[in-house]
DNA sequence: AGCACGCCGACT
DNA sequence: GTCGGCGTGCTC
């Protein structure tokens, strides 16, 4: 009997593959990385158990060829989470482990850290005498004194030292007075803890204390409007936690992880932090995750695959923003970091928290049931009173670049009162649209079914689906007009209206196309926190997180867009948007105060959230869904497929149709076209699954998925699954 | 996903 | 006569 290893690689394989040990050496243990051939490639993969047998004969097997860890990358409950994810999501098993892994290790280099090189003292050289050679050797001397007071130096203690000091180092060493010594160097930043916690408020109070690290696995929602202090609740958990001589891991959207965060988290803990982000080098990626794997780290934070970061002694996991929708990845490996963490949490027998100003619709159900625990934070730091919201009627309204008067008027008031103003408009460019006034021709993308966005400074046409740009036509192609103008709003026009408005306040403009250059998004929020910009413009970049102390007034410029989008969570993303930017203001001692420019004042969300705010506009959303049979009153998946052929997609999906399960309780929708039928020159069509719960939909996925790629239409397509969906589209 | 094989068009 | 286009099929 062939002894036999399964190992994940990757590769469209729903499961691992199986392989022979090693013709020599050691068997490599579950949770390692081997080097195994697959075709005329050797590549790298991860052990993931130890089958009795192959279901596979004999002489197909064929043999690992070099083991790379001689102990377990990955300890048996990361493993566990890993391959849960992969069947969830129906996605192959080996991407899962790529997406767990740091690039380092996906290339088969080493699992070991960096080093830092140090210098200690040895007997000798503490007995050795400095007088005698401080004529000599001034340099040496000094650095034999600094070491028989410290006893050791370090690589940055050195760079203090005037000279040469490595060269004088190297002469103590060969002396005898001093010996190198490396140690692992993690890269970690060192907790301060020079700042005491807040004292908490009731509210704060109530949160934290439901927190009981080392108690047992519990998930706790912190509902905790804007300002509220979720953080200083997190913070003293995470405290605790450390005190246990637990780690806390923090999962936070991409957007969220700023070095404001990092250092607020710094300033206030007294462990040792570790940073997880795609931002990073390769080197200093792998260096903190061995950090949480080894338990280096007390405090990881990270991005949604940090969710996947091994640690030594879990204690708390904390998801920051959990509403977001970057938590959940859209191509490829479509997993939930949210989900997934409240999974872990509850696998490991550790509390979780999960905080946002706007919990998702999800959350909230969880809370209704009871899985979660939820404690509502209302109260504003300082006693600051909550912004008030009001609707600026459109209607008949005469605008100016996308400004009423009584818009205009009110930015003229909060500035003349020394305030800030900030202004939200979710679209980039200067218009999105172009348009020729003769005969009423559109700058249309050829390979999307949109219209290309008109960019001013950059001089470009730019299709903001696919990528595509050009260079702004001179004349109509279609009529040969010159009279092409710019059709509807983006934050270029805006930017250029308010410089008209207010030319001794310039504004700032805050959005992907401002910030492209590294650390200037940084600069210009500095600048607007410190009150240098009096005029703060921007798309949804401004809604996630940065304190802007001294804004007292915030405009939605253009709450329409949001209010009839196609896909279902259409209104809850609007709500978040506006509630979240909303939160910028009136954080201080002065009031805030909201506007939102709107052609349907009487929208009924428009309404909920003028008189009820956000619980209120969720309430009565979570009884729509409810009432249509949407998530989260029933779980639902998608399949995408694509194809350059106009038809492939949906004749595809019309024979993936046909070979459902009859699974009465599962309804199904489509084929129908994606609402944006062709992109970057594909054509897109989906199915949608609807079931009452996520169990009989996996039941009925897990029948269904393995099937469809023997249809032979699925040759003509690139398709794939989406397990709770979070844009529908 | 990668990497073969395989069967048809424009080149030394 | 070959070089190479990308359709088709397989990898434990």
């Amino acid at each position: 009997m062939t002894e036999v290893i399964r190992v994940a690689v990757a590769g469209p394989f729903t499961d691992a593959l199986d392989y022979r040990l090693p013709v020599t050496g050691p068997a490599p243990v579950i949770g390692a990385r081997v080097r195994v051939p697959l075709g005329r490639r050797n590549i790298v993969g991860m052990v993931t158990s130890r089958p009795e047998a192959s279901d596979l004969a004999d002489d197909r097997l064929r043999a690992v060829t070099e083991v790379l860890d001689s102990a377990p990358l990955l300890d048996p409950a990361t493993i566990e989470l890993i391959e849960w994810a992969a069947r969830y999501y129906h996605h192959p098993v080996g991407e899962a482990y790529l997406t767990a892994l740091p690039a380092r290790l996906r290339r088969g280099q080493s699992a070991t850290p960096s080093v830092e090189t140090g210098w200690r003292i040895t007997e000798s050289g503490e007995a050795a005498q400095i007088d005698s050679r401080s004529r000599r050797a001034p340099r040496q001397a000094m650095l034999l004194e600094a070491l028989q007071q410290s006893k050791t130096l370090t690589a940055v203690q050195l760079a203090g030292f005037s000279g040469d000091a490595r060269a004088a180092l190297k002469r103590l060493v060969e002396q005898g007075l001093a010996e190198t010594v490396t140690a692992p160097d993690y890269g970690l930043l060192q907790g301060l803890s020079n700042e005491p916690g807040a004292v908490l408020n009731a509210e704060q109070q109530s949160s934290a204390a439901a927190i009981q690290p080392g108690a047992g696995h519990q998930a706790i929602l912190v509902d905790g409007v804007t300002g509220s202090g979720k953080t200083e609740v997190y913070l003293d958990a995470i405290e605790r936690t450390l005190a246990l001589g637990r780690q806390t891991l923090v999962v936070v959207p991409e957007i969220g992880l700023t070095p404001q965060l990092v250092s607020r988290f710094q300033q206030r803990l007294a462990g040792r932090i570790a940073i997880l982000h795609s931002g990073l080098a390769d080197g200093e990626r792998l260096n903190a995750w061995l950090a949480a794997r080894a338990g280096e780290a007390d405090v990881v934070i990270g991005t949604r695959s940090a969710v996947f970061a091994p640690l030594k002694h879990p204690g708390l996991i904390v998801i920051d923003e959990e509403h977001d929708p970057s938590l959940k990845q859209q191509e490829g490996f479509r997993y939930s970091a949210r989900d997934l963490a409240v999974l872990r949490g509850y696998r490991l027998d550790i509390p979780v928290v999960l905080g946002s100003a706007t919990p998702s619709l999800e959350s909230l159900a969880n809370a209704t049931t009871g899985r979660y625990q939820c404690y509502p934070l209302r109260q504003r730091a300082g006693d600051a009173r909550p912004p008030s919201l009001q609707l600026l009627d459109m209607r008949g309204e005469p605008t100016r670049d996308g400004l009423s008067q009584p818009l205009l008027d009110r930015v003229r008031g909060h500035l003349d009162a020394g305030g800030q103003a900030l202004l939200f408009l979710n679209r980039r460019g200067f218009a999105p649209t172009l348009i020729c006034h003769e005969c009423g021709w559109l700058a249309e993308c050829d390979r999307c079914d949109a219209r290309y966005t008109y960019h001013r400074g950059r001089r470009r046409l730019h299709c903001h689906h696919c990528d595509r740009e050009r260079p702004i036509p001179h004349h109509c192609p279609s009529c040969g007009s010159v009279d092409l103008r710019a059709l509807g709003l983006g934050t270029e026009r805006i930017e250029a209206a308010l410089t008209d408005a207010f030319p001794d306040t310039p504004p700032v403009r805050i959005d992907r196309d401002s910030t492209r250059r590294r650390g200037s998004f940084e600069q210009a929020m500095r600048q607007a926190r410190d009150g240098e910009t009096r005029l703060i413009l921007g798309t949804q970049m401004l809604a996630k997180g940065h304190h802007l102390p001294a804004v007292t007034l915030v405009a939605i410029i253009d709450a329409d867009q949001g209010l009839f989008g196609a896909d279902f969570r259409a209104p809850e993303r609007l709500a978040q948007q506006i509630v979240q930017v909303a939160g910028r203001a009136g954080r201080a001692d002065r009031p805030g105060e909201v506007v939102i420019q709107t052609h349907h004042p009487e929208h009924p969300l428009l309404q909920q959230l003028l008189h009820g705010g956000y619980s209120a506009f969720a309430r009565t959303a979570l009884a729509e869904r409810e009432a249509a049979g949407l998530p989260p009153a029933r779980a639902m998946a998608l399949i995408r497929a694509e194809a350059t052929a106009r038809d492939a997609p949906n004749a595809f999906l019309q024979a993936a149709m046909q070979q459902t399960p009859g699974d009465a309780a599962i309804e199904r929708l489509g084929p129908y076209p994606a609402p944006m039928e062709r992109r970057a020159g594909r054509h897109r069509a989906q199915l949608m699954l609807l079931a009452d719960s996520r169990n009989s939909l996996q039941t009925f996925l897990s029948r269904w998925l393995p099937g469809l790629s023997r249809i032979p239409e699925a040759r003509q397509v690139r398709w794939s699954v989406d397990v709770d969906p979070v844009e529908a589209l």
